[in-house]
DNA sequence: CATCTCAGTGTACATACGTAAACTCACTCC
DNA sequence: GGAGTGAGTTTACGTATGTACACTGAGATG
């Protein structure tokens, strides 16, 4: 590869990097333009040689997160084979608190950025998460064939479910490493809870 | 009431509904004081005769959304008499996204902040939340009594719901008022699986 | 090797920021 | 009714912001 193309990709790392860092603490809406670019030890107009402005960087850092979180739809389904479903689930919570630890950053702007920002960056953030509700919706009908059991609308339960999981799971950026054992249990008990309800059962006790 | 401190609490309200304006399309954390105050049409150093600085703007913002929760819960429980839980549900969650609708910045603020903000900013937000979790925990014990049924830890479920019916009853924010109708049935259908997967079932289908 | 390209620099400017200080003047209070 | 109070204003400051412009110099190109 082109020897300058290179050193410009790594300029941009360290520009996305450096926003990355400093949103994590004031939220990526009051960064300014120069503060990132000193982070990124580059002089302020230099910015302008990688993003026109500040959104345009943000959706760089949606870019990011897309590729991160199926990075970790992948790595989820790589260990899921041969597990019955309940533990399956502490697996799959366990891996994502483990992403969430490793990518704290990414998984604040994720969440922290959901309301409050330009409509752009919202609507690219929301796009993200509902691929994610699609995917593990298939994942939830794939098991549930397997398991020779019947769900109810996979889709609401998919979508509960990540609600659920990266919103409680986000608590746990703020939290030393051994209360966030407690945090796993309230979710998987949570997640259990909604897998039961989405459970189609032979027959249902209705009162009347 | 005093003449000249019924001038001040009306500035000082002027200065919370601009912050709040402001904020529901910016974010808080982006704010400036001089905006703040522009906006409330007094000058940039009058501020100050009402906070020490945008921090403890936002905490007054906090038990802004603090009093609104009370009063959304003590709306929903009056009309909840003599009702069985499926149309309560129904009920409690039209209730819930007319009050989004009517207090959308602070509601914005609610969810918008609870990451990104600072420290203190977070944990107050925290706090309230919490509070609305517990008091509907209570409900639902209540309420299972009543109905002859039994919850297991009505804790999760309630904290699983609150979750559910926040993120998503923040989307409506962004949604004509013909679209919320889908979104209403989306969080009911979700609610109703949580609460299914709570129930307590006389026998359980155990595998083994 | 001469020339071109372009990521990054340095300087400059208008504008916005937070806040200190000294002020005004409608009000409260004795 | 005269003195004191305090919400709000005006002026002023040092600092940070976004961005235009002219530049440099290492690396690509023919």
């Amino acid at each position: 590869m082109d020897k300058r193309s290179e050193q410009k990709a790594k300029t941009r790392i360290k520009l996305i990097n450096a926003a990355l860092e400093l949103s994590s603490t004031k939220g990526f809406a009051a960064l300014s333009l120069r503060e990132v670019a000193q982070a990124a030890e580059i002089a302020p107009t230099a910015f302008y040689r990688h993003f026109r402005d500040m959104e345009e960087l943000g959706l760089s850092l949606v870019d990011e997160i897309a590729v991160s979180l199926r990075r970790l739809l992948r790595n989820a389904r790589k260990n899921s084979e041969a597990k019955d479903l309940s533990s399956l689930t502490r697996f799959s919570i366990e891996t994502f608190i483990e992403y969430v630890n490793e990518n704290a950053n990414l998984f604040r702007l994720l969440l922290g950025e959901r309301q409050g920002a330009s409509d752009t960056f919202r609507a690219a953030l929301r796009k993200e998460i509902d691929l994610f509700v699609v995917e593990l919706s298939e994942d939830l009908d794939r098991l549930a064939v397997m398991q020779n059991q019947k769900l109810r609308h996979s889709g609401y339960a998919a979508e509960a479910i990540v609600t659920i999981v990266f919103t409680i799971g986000a608590e746990a950026l703020d939290l030393p490493p051994f209360k966030q054992e407690a945090l796993k249990i309230r979710i998987v008990e949570e997640v259990n809870m909604i897998l039961r309800g989405a459970r189609e059962t032979s027959r249902v006790k209705t009162k009347r």
